[in-house]
DNA sequence: AATGCATACTTGTCTAACAGTTTTCCCGGG
DNA sequence: CCCGGGAAAACTGTTAGACAAGTATGCATT
């Protein structure tokens, strides 16, 4: 949420949020596995609570582009296919690119990005993959927020959602090699420390192309979301 | 089966939307004032609708920047004072220079775009104020979807409320050369067809930031948002 | 004058219910 | 055997009323 001004965050005050958490904890982590459905009746029995309680949930997860729904239709977890990908990093990249040049011409590196950063070295040599995940996506949350721009601070997040998603669903195949990951991420603070926005802008565009290889590379393996429009997954959820 | 783009727009199906629709308009043509309280129970009363539907009417707005609200406290116009203006139109740059970008790569010239630009002139010639803003909305809207990225339309739409918003508020002092924006857009769309990328998003960033400049210069007069808590000189950062 | 308390207003959530739409599934016909 | 039609089930959209909890405001007190 809007982490805005104040330095600590508190759990979630209203039923909503803490549904809302939990449930996006449950989908990012494929313990909802894409093509699932989800249903208003579902949550209730699962929580405990009042249907327009659900209802407001789910909304705000299909805002957060966590599940997708249309008029009178039950809510789905998506499934990314290559193209949707494609866009997603595309619009991701416009987002970050823009930060980190902003960030390179005020010479500021976030120490929040310092902080994600050994987060992210620390989970790697544990071989601790969710933490991992979680480091990675604090990291260029961090570099965004720096900015101070509350409206690209939304947008990112926006987007952030379904960027979770893929790398949850990416986790259970851990084909990455994270140091490379670390290294590049050390390099666009280099760049944005050196004052060089152009540098950092090309250096954190690699960084996302080569996340986005990575996925399209293991969804054209057919592992993972089916890339065809009219591929039907034989999916049966329990 | 094609569940494509549906090429015809028609009334909103659902009550919510239809009642989001109308509170928007009121919004924007200032029907309902800057720094004026918009509670449940007015909506309800308004409306004849029940409290959950206004509710959900609330929070789309707040969600599009339409409103501001904070827990438990009763939903207020925002009034947007300098800085804020100066960080929604950064946000916007920040896509709209990346999508006349993109339409340049590909020398793609919608024609959505060019409809809309001849929607301003008509609207200028006839000094039809709010056809005009609504027009020039739709012109640059049309340019971020003819990219054809959902997200990037997405992050768009979430931040061109507020822009209406600003426009709708300016709509009372006509004090701009209405054709020099349209002289402006025709710059951007000949840039486009020459294949410029460069050049068509140095001429958007300009158009951009000439608005940007009127706003500015018109909240400074003390004509718009004096409820700010900290009355900023204009400043101008590149 | 500043502080503390009580009241009114507003929001957050719940229960129950009905209407409309989509999906499912069974059944009859080709 | 496969296909289309139609009834039933499931799900969502919306409403009504109610209670609890939080916030703001005004009054009384120190």
């Amino acid at each position: 949420m809007s982490a805005g001004t104040s330095r600590f965050t508190l759990a979630p005050s209203s039923m909503i949020d803490a549904l809302y958490e939990s449930m996006r904890q449950r989908i990012i982590n494929g313990d909802i596995a894409p093509g699932e459905k989800v249903t208003e009746a579902r949550v209730v029995g699962e929580y405990n609570v009042a249907r327009p309680t659900a209802k407001a949930c789910l909304e705000r997860l299909t805002a957060a582009g966590l599940l997708h729904r249309t008029a009178h239709r039950t809510a789905v977890v998506p499934e990314l296919g290559v193209d949707e990908l494609l866009d997603l990093y595309f619009a991701r990249d416009c987002i970050e690119r823009r930060a980190v040049q902003r960030l390179a011409e005020q010479r500021t590196v976030p120490a929040e990005a310092r902080r994600a950063q050994e987060d992210v070295e620390r989970a790697v040599a544990d071989e601790d993959f969710p933490h991992q995940v979680e480091a990675d996506i604090a990291f260029h949350t961090s570099l965004v927020d720096a900015v101070g721009s509350k409206r690209l601070s939304r947008m990112h997040e926006l987007i952030m959602g379904e960027v979770h998603l893929t790398m949850g669903q990416f986790q259970a195949h851990r084909t990455t090699d994270p140091r490379t990951v670390a290294a590049e991420h050390g390099a666009i603070l280099a760049a944005i420390e050196a004052g060089d926005p152009a540098d950092a802008a090309d250096r954190l565009s690699a960084h996302l192309r080569a996340a986005q290889d990575r996925l399209v590379a293991r969804s054209a393996r057919g592992d993972g979301a089916p890339g065809g429009p009219a591929e039907r997954a034989p999916r049966v959820d329990a």
